[in-house]
DNA sequence: CCCACTTGTTGGCGACACCAACGATCGACT
DNA sequence: AGTCGATCGTTGGTGTCGCCAACAAGTGGG
């Protein structure tokens, strides 16, 4: 736990910084979405549904970025819960078409207060008005890297 | 490729958000140390033996965030390519004592140059005065979470 | 009817972070 | 001197994440 208090701290260039800051911040959010026995692929999905509507797994992956094959595992997961439900498309018989569910949804809030818990616990030492313009330079890095 | 065009728009909190950018910045930087044939632990290890000088590989891990286990297979790697030499310490016959030598030096430099070009992709739409903020505000939230 | 393509699925790979256990060695204490 | 606890290097294993290759089933266009 305490062996990763000191990284070398001459070598602070800017991408190295990002990706230590990146490292906790996966750490944070990944230990919260593992308490509510979530990962990240999970609420990928979950907020994808949200937000698109049912969807084959297929477009799904696509507007989520996660890998078709990663998609599979993950809806089995979702489904096993009861948080989706998947039902042939039966205009076409390749697709499965995947709906959230009304425990989905909930579990999405859930998992949504999760991620603000983690995202304050990351950003503790930044002022309100800091981190509304870490986030701002963030969203524009996020959205060049479409 | 164009899979991680579109991630979900709506779920744009914070947290996910960092997560996102790190994801980008992860990639630039591995993809980066994989055209040197390296990875991000060969570039931890030689940037700690750089800083700090010859130690064990106990100390190498603690210093450089680096599990005890992992510290053996990267070290096995730079010493086959000649970048530290590893050899017992009389005084402790317990302990590899790490060196760096000329030739591993030269390659840190090079990973220096390859992880500047990583930021630069990463920081391409900030300006000079926004990198400077950003990197100011990652420095602390890195320094808090140490 | 055939061909190209998509879809879901399986299985695999590499990087990263971590943990458990082992033999060897050391240090301290008795 | 001898025992005990801690440390060191090492092996091997776990889980997440991102990705890729291949396949059968199904679709749609020519």
């Amino acid at each position: 736990m305490e062996s990763r208090g000191a990284p070398a701290r001459l070598r602070r260039t800017p991408s190295w910084l990002i990706n230590e800051v990146a490292v906790h911040a996966t750490r944070l959010v990944s230990e919260g979405f593992a308490s509510a026995e979530s990962r990240r692929y999970h609420y990928k999905l979950l907020a994808t549904l949200d937000e698109f509507g049912p969807a084959s797994q297929a477009d799904l992956g696509r507007r989520g970025g996660v890998d078709r094959s990663d998609v599979v595992a993950a809806v089995n997961e979702l489904a096993e819960r009861g948080f989706v439900e998947r039902a042939v498309d039966p205009a076409d018989r390749r697709r499965n078409i995947v709906t959230i569910t009304a425990a989905g949804a909930e579990h999405l809030r859930h998992l949504d207060e999760v991620l603000a818990v983690a995202q304050d616990a990351l950003l503790a030492p930044l002022s309100a008005a800091e981190r509304q313009e870490l986030v701002r330079m963030l969203s524009r890095l996020a959205e060049h890297h479409s």
